[in-house]
DNA sequence: ATCCAGGCTCCTG
DNA sequence: CAGGAGCATGGA
């Protein structure tokens, strides 16, 4: 049987969102930092512009208690425990093939296709694990859909710190990236590579991105301005292959490479055992004195298999300083 | 002040 | 092919 799971009502599109999803653990994790420019939360929401398809639209998401999707008059007929994904467009409603694709963003977004059972029987018999997805139930892997972004974020991440790496972007986006207006609040669309193309790596340099990085950037976004690298040309069916095809751009290494493709290319088996955030979490949760080895963070992972993103995603999580201000409601499968 | 941060390229031996 | 220098800034 066919369940709804959106609807699409001109001004709001509503996704349904299945059992394992929590929007308070999202919306935590979307404000790690107070000097995120790209999207803001506010009041139980996330407010972001962004642009599909050449067109800027500007959005609010939140999240609505009960079965909202569907006819009001017919037994909601999936999950025990349904909600909402609200999608409200600050900017006037565009054209329905707009509307499809900020629908389909945000189901990337939140990573609202992934079956996360697996992942959590795994999880709970695992004693690294198992805390964390008990402490984050419905935390889902936020990526970065857009794959400039992704691989630009990637870029400037490299090497420094992550508040550093906060600031850089947002020079880079107010440098060189659109902002909207509505009621009296600012959203910066992330920079295109158009954008970025024609920069000079003196401007970049200037940011304070090192010559190296700044030439990273530019390149890439000459390779996706030129027709050369897509999102859609590097999805692939085989994990090795698009691994390979990311490792072949200058700027891209192994870390980058498995940031990629757990971030934006929806990777469930992508591995970043080169982080340095999955090495202190890993010498953390262990109780370790050292970071462990890349061969001991295989070895330990060894039950993960095609689920080392999201192992990763929690174990990241364990070290950011949040508190959730509601009474948490921690369920297994 | 010192260490290190969600690394990569390029050059040696 | 493994190992290491160089990049270069800023947070803690």
């Amino acid at each position: 049987m066919e369940s709804v799971l959106w609807q699409d009502q001109e001004k709001e599109i509503l996704l349904q969102t299945p059992a394992e999803f929590c929007f308070e653990e999202c919306l935590a994790f979307l404000a790690r930092s107070a000097n995120e420019c790209t999207h803001e939360v506010r009041d139980g929401a996330v407010y972001k512009a962004l642009k599909v398809d050449g067109e800027v639209v500007a959005l609010k998401v939140d999240f609505v208690q009960g079965n909202a999707v569907g006819d009001a008059f017919s037994e909601p007929d999936f999950t025990p425990e349904p909600g909402t994904l609200r999608i409200t467009f600050l900017t006037p409603p565009p054209k329905q093939s707009i509307r499809a694709a900020t629908a389909r963003y945000v189901r990337d977004w939140f990573d609202l296709d992934t079956d996360l059972r697996p992942f959590y029987e795994m999880a709970h018999k695992d004693s690294l694990l198992r805390p964390l997805v008990e402490a984050h139930f419905g935390l889902r892997l936020l990526g970065y859909p857009d794959l400039f972004e992704a691989v630009t974020w990637a870029f400037i991440g490299q090497q420094v710190n992550l508040a550093f790496a906060y600031t850089l972007k947002r020079r880079l986006v107010e440098t060189f990236g659109e902002q909207v207006q509505h009621e009296g609040h600012a959203y910066w669309l992330f920079p295109t590579p158009e954008a970025l193309a024609s920069a000079s790596v003196e401007q970049l340099t200037t940011l304070k991105l090192i010559r190296q990085r700044a030439e990273y950037v530019i390149g890439f976004a000459k390779l996706m301005v030129e027709g050369h690298v897509s999102k859609a040309n590097l999805s692939s069916s085989d994990l090795a292959t698009m691994r390979k095809a990311l490792l072949s751009i200058r700027g891209v290494g192994p870390w980058t490479a498995e940031y990629v493709l757990m971030k934006c290319l929806n990777q469930r088996a992508a591995f970043p055992v080169q982080d340095a955030a999955l090495q202190n979490a890993l010498k953390q949760g262990l109780g370790l004195d050292e970071k462990p080895s890349q061969a001991t963070i295989r070895e330990r992972a060894t039950g993960w298999t095609g689920w080392e993103a999201y192992a990763t995603f929690y174990l990241w999580r364990s070290l950011l300083k949040i508190e959730l201000s509601y009474e948490k409601i921690s369920k297994i499968v």
